[in-house]
DNA sequence: GTCATAATGTTATTTTATAACATTTCCGCT
DNA sequence: AGCGGAAATGTTATAAAATAACATTATGAC
């Protein structure tokens, strides 16, 4: 298997958390500071809960993580952290969970596509794999802006 | 373009919607006859909703459509319907959008992928094409089980 | 320092979905 | 026809997810 598509399947792979996270979160500082966009405390702060999670958070779970340190933070403080970190390719939404979870490649995401474990919640991202969907699209005159692609099984670990 | 390719862009052209709607009721109740589960007549309101709608729908405005000939429906009444549909691949969820929608070819909803117009909110449904991130999921180890692919972009009429 | 803008904080509400339990309908059986 | 269990529907209340509207504070250009 090549180092790309072991990268890919990272969340079901065992690996040093505490190295990744450190790593996206440099990464993240310097794309804000390149974009010349505010990477502030409370961004900082939801971004780091959800790198944090080897699963997808609810808007409602990182709520409640900053609670637990800080409290009365209501519903929009996170929401809006969400938003700028989506738009900033940071952050991705699981459509099919109502759920948040970090952008394990920031940078590259034209499209991503997510593999999520019903069993152990695990969520892989794999990155800029072509979309035959997308070729029909284009032939129907259909310009494509942003593709969902969610596919719900089970992983290697949980199959045994 | 061969049939196939203009029955997958249906939803973005000129059609008669009344033989499509009466076409796909009729495929729906033989469909539930073969299979011995029952498309009541509450099923069967929530379809014929859903089919009258060229978009997708929320439950809450399917709900509204009911209310506005009977007096006192309740969400789950309506919830419990469109689950129903969604087991008997007669219903999609747009996961993206919160939203419902008929199937356009019932029986064959191996995987369906959605194109979704940002302006016009028309949705055409294709069906069958291959995923290449399903291969690699397989490569990995992982068990798919359902694919969701929703592609949100501007149709061929809305683009002008 | 001033001022416009961006970001955050606050309060209330809307939208989407489900839990829990009561009642009715269906259907095979006697 | 009449009984009885299962499925479907109806009802009430609540949970979960997201946003609207407005007040306050922080930031950075001038
Ligand atoms: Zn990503
Ligand atoms: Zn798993
Ligand atoms: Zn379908
Ligand atoms: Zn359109």
């Amino acid at each position: 298997m090549t180092d790309s598509r072991k990268d890919n399947a990272l969340a079901f792979t065992r690996h040093d958390h505490a190295d990744c996270q450190q790593h996206l979160l440099q990464t993240a500082q310097q794309l804000c500071a390149k974009r010349s966009v505010r990477l502030t405390p409370r961004r900082l702060q939801v971004l780091e809960i959800l790198l944090r999670s080897h699963q997808p958070m609810g808007a409602y779970e990182v709520l409640q993580a900053m609670n637990d340190i800080e409290h009365n933070i209501a519903p929009p403080i996170v929401y809006r952290a969400l938003d700028f970190l989506q738009q900033q390719g940071l952050v991705h939404r699981i459509e099919s969970q109502n759920a948040f979870i970090a952008c394990i490649h920031p940078g590259h995401h034209t499209t991503a596509q997510f593999l999520i474990c019903a069993k152990c919640h695990r969520v892989a991202e794999l990155d800029d794999q072509q979309l035959p969907a997308m070729q029909l699209a284009q032939d129907l005159g259909f310009k494509a802006e942003h593709a969902v692609v969610e596919i719900n099984g089970l992983c290697a670990a949980c199959r045994e």
